[in-house]
DNA sequence: ATAATATCCGGACCGTAGTCCGTTTAGTAT
DNA sequence: ATACTAAACGGACTACGGTCCGGATATTAT
């Protein structure tokens, strides 16, 4: 019924086209490894694509052609943990994974999707910075196409395309960060409201 | 039980102190009518603050000194219809001002705020980008008050906080634009869609 | 009219994301 | 080994948002 093509996450090549030639796939590590001392040195909003090519010892067009974009570059440093949300509630054990009621899975969806926030929020926010686009990103469509699938299954057959554009809306890394950090809300009451929110709009029938 | 200074809209002086000097008023118009002539022309997103300057025949530095940003330059410009429709969902007549029952008043918000951002999409965008507190700002931090005191109204007493601020991200600009041109997704399509959601939010106790 | 002052003005300047293109180099075929 | 080519490299360059501060100007008090 769903066919996805797995974790199509970008890993750093602009297209997935033949091999990397080598000095390519060195530069490449040296950038990811300099991108990760910046970022614990000056915090994700402090990394420049200035300081990140000099820092890793190659011309600023290499730090480009590698990651496309600033946000690109960060898409790549999350990719790994990208990965294995992915892998958690697609292959994973219920109640995230397959197994336990759709409604289950949504709210386990939420809560999953808010501890990954605030584990990699500015990161997460700094790869949505994509000026366009942001919502046609490999991972928001994954995600995307997942809360669909819950709803339907879930039985709610009223639009539930768009259904699960608001509940991804919800989830969105900029506005849990500022709830957080700006209003003090604790995960619990995220993750409860997610609940609340999600329950009531699978729940009955109109 | 809710006294909300009313309108509290930027209208083009950086802060409200007494009266505007002669020439910095005369420039502010200068200003706002080149923006308005350079978005016709170029698009929201063709108008940069250098050409703006130019155009007005001043320096870039009364721009911002101005609006601050370019983002207050954008709100400044939707502020006439933002105060219009502010003064319909707290005055007017229902089911969109006080009057109908809170349900309906929500159902009338979203369909309000869909036709809106749908006519300035691209300006509500722009003041958006404000880098930080884009949620903080003095209309968005009103239309959030007015949700979440309609569904107190409303009888929903789970945490009607955050719940607004969800039912909020579900009508950010920049979702609506992208789902409408992007998806093709109609103006109706998007008002049922949030009719159904906030009908069941507010429906049935858990 | 004159002086005093708070406000405003202009545009050079800065930091940053992203582009461009002449040069270098890794891989490959001979 | 040598020649060839596609890919990658580097860093100067552009565009843009935003800041700064010495000089100009409107306003008010005298």
């Amino acid at each position: 019924m769903f066919c996805v093509s797995l974790i199509p996450i970008r890993s750093g090549t602009p297209f997935g086209s033949g091999q990397e030639r080598s000095d390519a796939a060195r530069n490449r590590e040296l950038l990811l490894c300099a991108a990760r001392e910046l970022i614990d040195e000056c915090g994700v909003d402090g990394l420049t694509m200035d300081k990140l090519a000099e820092r890793a010892g190659v011309g600023k067009g290499t730090v480009f052609r590698r990651f496309g974009s600033r946000a690109g570059l960060m898409m790549t440093l999350l990719s790994a943990a990208e990965a294995e949300f992915q892998s958690r509630f697609m292959f994973g054990p219920p109640p995230l994974g397959p197994g336990a009621p759709p409604l289950e899975r949504l709210i386990a969806f939420g809560a999953g999707r808010i501890g990954y926030v605030l584990e990699y929020g500015d990161l997460a926010r700094a790869a949505d910075h994509s000026p366009y686009n942001r919502f046609e990103v490999p991972a928001a469509v994954l995600w995307h196409r997942h809360i669909e699938h819950l709803l339907r299954a879930a039985g709610f057959d009223a639009d539930p395309w768009l259904m699960a554009v608001s509940l991804s809306a919800t989830l969105d890394p900029e506005r849990l960060l500022h709830a957080v950090r700006v209003h003090g809300v604790s995960p619990g009451r995220l993750e409860e409201s997610w609940r609340q929110l999600v329950t009531r709009v699978v729940g009955p029938a109109e």
